[in-house]
DNA sequence: CTGAAAGCGCTTACAG
DNA sequence: CTGAAAGCGCTTACAG
C-alpha cells in the first residue's frame, strides 16, 4: 500500500542525485553524457528492485513524446450511434499491430474536439475514419481544421478520403479498380444483366456511389445491361430511407432484394455496396426461394473477417483494411520523424472469388 | 504556427494572475472560492478567444484525473495473434459509450504489462476481458497482479471470469443460464438427440467445456440423447487441433460438421459453443446438402451484431456484450468514487428464436 | 563522471 | 475577491 516509487525514491537508495537516474534511464536523450558502470548498474537494479516507472504526467510535461496515437472512431451524426463496426475494427487492428512494434498505445477518441487532443498534447498523432457522405453537414469544420493540421505539420492521416477542397494526408482504397475487378469478372462469367444494391438513404456513403460510376463506366459497351432501374440506392429507387443503426446495412440489401423480387425484374448479377448489404440480400434471396448463384449472383465489397464462411460463401473485392491502417500508422511515424514529409496512398483492392457470384 | 497559448497567456491577455485563471477554469476544485462575475467573465472569454485548453501532462501530474480508461486487447499467445474481433469489438461499444457520458477516452492497451498503465498513472481504471483457457500459463501471473490491485483498491474489472483463488471484480454472463434456456427449447422443438461443436484444440476456452457441462447437466432424464461422440470439442473427438487464427472460430465448425456428416452419426440439433462455430457448420452443412432446420437444427451462442442476416437467420443465446460493458464501466466509475466497492456482477443471457433451429 | 538548480505548465493552500 | 509562491515528478543545460 505504500506510495509509488519515484525517482527521488530510486536515487537515495542509490546514493546518487535524481539527475544522474533520469540520465541512466534516458540513455538516447543524453546520449553524448557518459555515466560509470558502477553507478549505471547501481541505478538499473535499485530501479529494478524497486519497480520504478517514470509518472506519466511528470514525463509528459517534460519531454514531448506521449506514446499514443489518438483513433477517432466517431461516426456521423446521420448514423445515430457511438457503435463502432467491423469496418473499423480492422483499421484499427492494422493500426494496433503497426503501433505496438514501436511501444505506441491506440486512444480511442470519441466526442467532437479532436484537434485538441492533438494541442493538448495528449496523443502524438491522430487518425482520421472519413465516412464521406454525399451531404455533409460538417465538411466546412473538417476542412478548417485539416487546413489547421496542415500549416502547424501535425501528424494525421485519414482513411479512405478525397477532399478536393485542399490536399489531405491519406490512405485509400482504389475503388474504380475494384470496380474494374468486378466488371472483369462479370464479363467473364457472361452474367447479361447486372444491378446495383448500395444505401437506401438520402445522404448516402459517396463510396456506393463512386462504387456504381465505377462499375457503369467499365460495364458500358460491352452488351451487359445494367438499368438505371436495377440499381437499388439513395431514395429514387422508391424505397422509403432505411434508419441507420450504426455503421450497419445489413437491411438496407434486405429491401433492395424484397423491392427487386417485387418488381419482376431481376438482374442476373447484383453488386452490392458493401458485405453487409450483400448479406442482407442473400437473407432475403433465401426466404424468397431465389438459389444464388444460380438464379442471382451476389458480389459484395470489403471483404470482412467471416465472408469466406457465409452461405454461401461471398464472391466479394478484398478491401485490405488491416495492410491500410498498418501503412497509415507508419505514415505517421514518418511524419513524426520528419514534419514535412506529405502522402496520399492508394491500396489496390483484390477479388476473392467464392461461391456467391 | 505560433506557440499554443498557455494559462499565463490567457492570465497576461485578462490582466489578473495564473492561480486566478486556473480557479475560473476549474470551479469545481476551488468551490469555496469566490470570485468576481467581472472576473470570472473577463478570463472565461479571452480563454475562450485565445482557444486554451490545458496541457495535459501539466494537469496529470498535478491532478489525478487521466480522464482515460485502459482496455486491455490482448488475446492469449495460443491465439498467435494481435487481431480482435467483433467480441471485443461489443464489449469496447458498450465500454465506450458509458465512458463517453463521463467524457473519458479508451486507451487500447496492447503489451504485457498492463499494471503498469495504471501505476504511472497513465489510466485511472483498467477493463480486462479475460480468455479463461483450460490450460493457462499466465494464471499465476494474472493472480498476482489482481491481488496487487485488491490490496491497492485498484479500480480493475475484468469480463467474463471465475477466478477460484481470490475475489476478482467481475461482469460476467450466467453461462448455466444460457443452457438453461437452450434446452428448454431443444425440448420445445422435440429434438430427440443433440450434438455439440465447440473449439477443436487441446487448450480450449473454459466457456465452451462450462456450455457443454451445462447442457449435459439440463438434457439428463429428460430422454434427450446427448451421446459423447457427438460432442466434437477438444482433442478427444478425433479432429486434428485447429490452429487458431485470432479470436475467430468459424474452421472449427467447418471440420466438426464434416467430420459429424462423415461418421453417417448427425444429430438432429448441434450445439455450437460460440457463433462462429455455429457460422462454420452452417457453411459446411450447406456444402454438403444438409438443410438447416430441416435435418440439422443449429444453435449459437453470442448472438453476433449481424446473426439475424445470416442465411438461415441464427437461432442464439444473446450474450448482452454491450451492456456487459457498460456495466464494467459503472462499476469502474463507482470504485473511482469509494476504492472499496466490490462487485460481481452477473449478466443473464436471453434466447433469440430465430431460423436455424 | 556527477550534482545542484532551473523549469516544463499547471493547481492549491496560504496570505492579504 | 485576488495574487504570490510552493510544488507535482521529472529532464536538461550548466558547473565542477
Amino acid at each position: 500500500m505504500s506510495r509509488k516509487p519515484g525517482i527521488r525514491d530510486v536515487a537515495r537508495a542509490a546514493g546518487v542525485s535524481v539527475g544522474t537516474v533520469s540520465k541512466v534511464l534516458n540513455p538516447a536523450s543524453s546520449a553524448n553524457i557518459r555515466i560509470s558502470e558502477a553507478t549505471r548498474g547501481k541505478v538499473l537494479a535499485l530501479a529494478g528492485e524497486l519497480n520504478y516507472t517514470a509518472n506519466y504526467g511528470a514525463t509528459l510535461l517534460r519531454g514531448r513524446r506521449t506514446g499514443t496515437i489518438g483513433f477517432i472512431a466517431n461516426l456521423p451524426d446521420e448514423f445515430n450511434s457511438p457503435v463502432i463496426s467491423s469496418y473499423q475494427m480492422r483499421i484499427l487492428n492494422g493500426l494496433s499491430a503497426a503501433a505496438q512494434g514501436k511501444g505506441y498505445q491506440i486512444l480511442l477518441i470519441s466526442g467532437s474536439d479532436y484537434s485538441s487532443f492533438l494541442e493538448i498534447k495528449r496523443v502524438d498523432a491522430l487518425m482520421l475514419i472519413n465516412f464521406r457522405l454525399r451531404d455533409n453537414q460538417k465538411l466546412s469544420e473538417m476542412i478548417g481544421m485539416y487546413r489547421t493540421f496542415n500549416e502547424r505539420c501535425c501528424p494525421y492521416v485519414v482513411i479512405n478520403n478525397t477532399c478536393t477542397e485542399l490536399p489531405v494526408p491519406s490512405v485509400s482504397v482504389d475503388n474504380v479498380r475494384g470496380m474494374e475487378l468486378t466488371a472483369a469478372h462479370i464479363l467473364a462469367k457472361g452474367y447479361e444483366s447486372v444491378g446495383f444494391a448500395g444505401e437506401i438513404t438520402d445522404n448516402l456513403q459517396q463510396h456506393h456511389l463512386e462504387r456504381l460510376a465505377a462499375l457503369r463506366k467499365c460495364l458500358r459497351g460491352t452488351g451487359t445491361a445494367f438499368p438505371e432501374e436495377l440499381c437499388m440506392l439513395g431514395t429514387a429507387c422508391g424505397i422509403p430511407p432505411i434508419p441507420r443503426t450504426g455503421a450497419f446495412n445489413h437491411r438496407d440489401g434486405l429491401e433492395a432484394m424484397r423491392r427487386l423480387a417485387q418488381s419482376g425484374n431481376m438482374p442476373r448479377c447484383l453488386v452490392c455496396g458493401n458485405d453487409d448489404i450483400a448479406q442482407g440480400v442473400i437473407c432475403m434471396a433465401a426466404q424468397l426461394g431465389i438459389r444464388i448463384p444460380e438464379e442471382l449472383a451476389v458480389i459484395g465489397f470489403d471483404d470482412q473477417t467471416d465472408s469466406a464462411y457465409w452461405n454461401p460463401p461471398l464472391t466479394t473485392v478484398h478491401q485490405p483494411l488491416e495492410e491500410m491502417g498498418c501503412a497509415a500508422c507508419e505514415y505517421l511515424f514518418e511524419k513524426m520523424e520528419n514534419p514535412e514529409a506529405f502522402k496520399q496512398i492508394t491500396i489496390k483492392p483484390t477479388f476473392m472469388e467464392r461461391m456467391s457470384g
